[in-house]
DNA sequence: CCACCGATTGCT
DNA sequence: GCAATCGGTGGT
């Protein structure tokens, strides 16, 4: 399980080194889990595009906090999106995990989002929520605690990270900050 | 109090 | 290409 100081860097280093680890969601049902291959930075006050651009909100408030904690978003009236606090401590800073291969517990991803077809179940950021039963009640949740966590791994090597701008922004479009494992079929879009 | 709109998804 | 669906946010 990753340790508090791993979360501890700026957003943009934890989104590239967030790769490959293991996110899981420990049920009473069993494991659900999948190797991060997608993510996408937001920088707080720096990033037009980030919620805590504006300052602290009573939603934005887990982003001020602590690296390594949950903050669990509700978008368009109907979705949940994951992200992992990023430092420094009162920054706003934040990691928006945008997709999962799946590796553990499949057969409760797919009873989680009502299909079975593999490449569909962690393929973007509602769905990967969806996916390990991730809820609102997640939000400010520590991540270096169980029943969801985060599991090390050997990061994915810089040649095999692929950077592009983020998607689903207006503000700040055109920032380098979401990264995906090359070649891997589980990304949202290449 | 009210109007606007979104870090998406799935169907047409 | 676009509707679905509703809480957060900011202005009145």
């Amino acid at each position: 399980m990753l340790e508090r100081k791993f979360y501890a860097r700026p957003a943009d280093r934890l989104a590239s080194a967030l790769l490959g680890q293991i996110l899981v969601h420990e049920t009473d049902e069993g494991r659900i889990g999948g190797r991060i291959v997608e993510t996408e930075a937001y920088l707080g006050s720096l990033d037009a595009a980030a919620h805590s651009f504006r300052g602290q909100t009573p939603r934005t408030k887990v982003m001020f906090g602590p690296a390594g904690h949950a903050y669990v978003y509700f978008t368009y009236g109907m979705h949940y999106c994951f992200n992992v606090v990023a430092g420094p401590l009162g920054t706003g800073q934040a990691v928006l995990v945008r997709a999962l291969e799946p590796l553990e517990g499949v057969g409760f991803m797919e009873l989680n989002r009502k299909q079975t077809e593999i490449k569909q179940l962690c393929s973007g950021p509602a769905k990967l929520v969806q996916a390990l039963g991730i809820t609102k009640a997640y939000n400010g949740h520590d991540l270096t605690k169980p029943p969801l966590f985060i599991e090390a791994r050997n990061g994915v090597p810089k040649e095999d990270i692929v950077t592009t701008t983020r998607i689903g922004i207006s503000q700040a479009a055109e920032l380098p900050l979401r990264f995906y494992v090359k070649n891997n079929p589980f990304v949202s879009r290449p």
